[in-house]
DNA sequence: ATTTTTGTGTGTTGAATAGCATTGTTTTAA
DNA sequence: TTAAAACAATGCTATTCAACACACAAAAAT
């Protein structure tokens, strides 16, 4: 637990959506019960089949939101940025999670207690049109995402994945270095592939200059290409 | 539109979970505005990127949720049964729809401006619950879906299908044939999988004694085996 | 009744991609 | 600093499944 002056100087006004839409007394309260939690890289936050309990407020750092499939292999649902919420879906459907969480980096996230939100909900409407508002925009992009991963082939699916990440976590000051550090495991786990064809996929990628790699570090360099990819490939 | 008392008479108060929520005054709000519609076997209920407007109740009938892909290839997302509700994330999410509904066989459905729902949630928490509630389901079921589609083989991924056809529809009076007669290609859609496919797959199933087959009458025989497929398969 | 269309069943072929093995490289840890 | 572990790159092989072709049956249209 921190103090209310600490926490808003943590969540920026303008880009906390559920803090605004509080009133000063919830404002309060909710200070009163967020919990600061600190991950280390790769440190779960919650698994598959767990009790949801908390809604997850992540502040500094990324997390995948996976699930673990056939032979180990996992598939990832969904990227998260500071300042977004996870882990409600399951407490609001009264049923255990059927996916885990995992800090990618270090990170910084907030815990309150799902009970207490379910409380401010009762009084107040536009946390509930929040709620509303953030699952239908999920459900839509899980629905695309379905049919992306079934029907597109292994080059759709991969330019696809790096939109994703230009999307979600954008470019270093230099424009075009993407900024996120993934494992090409990860990019795998994102795009239904083997890390094998992840790899060989990168290359063909780099021999047809739509992005250059140097490690972890990709490049972006000829993103109309790289969308045209993921839109017909 | 239709008088209330008929709407009383179709729509069952145990069975439609929304209206179990309204106070009388909603209630008659809603009758008053419950516009009926009937769609004809293949009919269009709603495309892709059209542009929300109702909330559909179905009342009698089935009706599949489906997403065009690559190549005229579809991807059936979810089934509906009376009385249950759709159409209404898009609306929610303040975007045009994602996918598209089709009547699969004669049926009878409601619609209700959404306008009037969102006018209705604003003043009513347990309405604004119901939906939460419905979206998070949903959006659990989609999440698990991807999974099961991206990962599990053929013959599992077909008799995923079949439970979920189960699960859904359920048995004729005889207790084994299922209640929902759909096309080979249909199966196919909900399997991700080529039609061809799923009728080698059908056959190889009936071949193993765990269902028998005539035209579009499928009896589940060996039901334990088939939800082994599912799983493991 | 006959033709056309639509749906079903089956075999063959080839392309896409998973699986595996190997090697080199980077990162982490002792 | 060296050893160990994890990650990246690449070639080869095996498998899965889509694509296509064709035959036949059933349903719908004429």
């Amino acid at each position: 637990m921190i103090k209310k002056s600490t926490l808003k100087n943590i969540i920026s006004e303008d880009l906390a959506e559920i803090w605004t839409v509080l009133t000063p007394e919830e404002k309060h309260l909710v200070a009163d019960n967020f919990v600061i939690h600190n991950f280390k890289k790769n440190q779960i936050i919650y698994a598959e089949n767990d009790e949801p309990e908390y809604l997850w407020c992540l502040l500094k750092g990324k997390v995948k939101m996976f699930k673990d499939g056939i032979g180990g292999r996992q598939q990832i649902l969904r990227l998260y940025r500071p300042i977004q919420y996870f882990g409600y879906r399951a407490y609001f459907a009264n049923e255990p999670y059927v996916s885990s969480t995992l800090a990618l980096e270090p990170s910084t996230l907030g815990a309150i207690s799902m009970k207490l939100v379910t409380e401010i909900i009762e009084q107040n409407r536009k946390l509930a049109w929040f709620f509303i508002h953030e699952l239908s925009k999920h459900l839509g992009g899980s629905d695309t995402k379905m049919v992306n991963l079934t029907q597109k082939h292994i080059r759709g699916r991969l330019a696809e994945a790096l939109t994703i990440l230009i999307d979600n976590y954008g470019f270093e000051d230099d424009g075009e270095t993407l900024k996120i550090y993934m494992a090409r495991e990860d990019l795998a786990n994102l795009s239904n592939m083997t890390t094998s064809n992840a790899i060989r996929t990168l290359s063909t990628f780099v021999s047809e200059k739509i992005i250059t790699v140097d490690g972890r570090r990709i490049k972006i360099v000829n993103e109309p290409a790289l969308r045209k990819i993921s839109k017909f490939g």
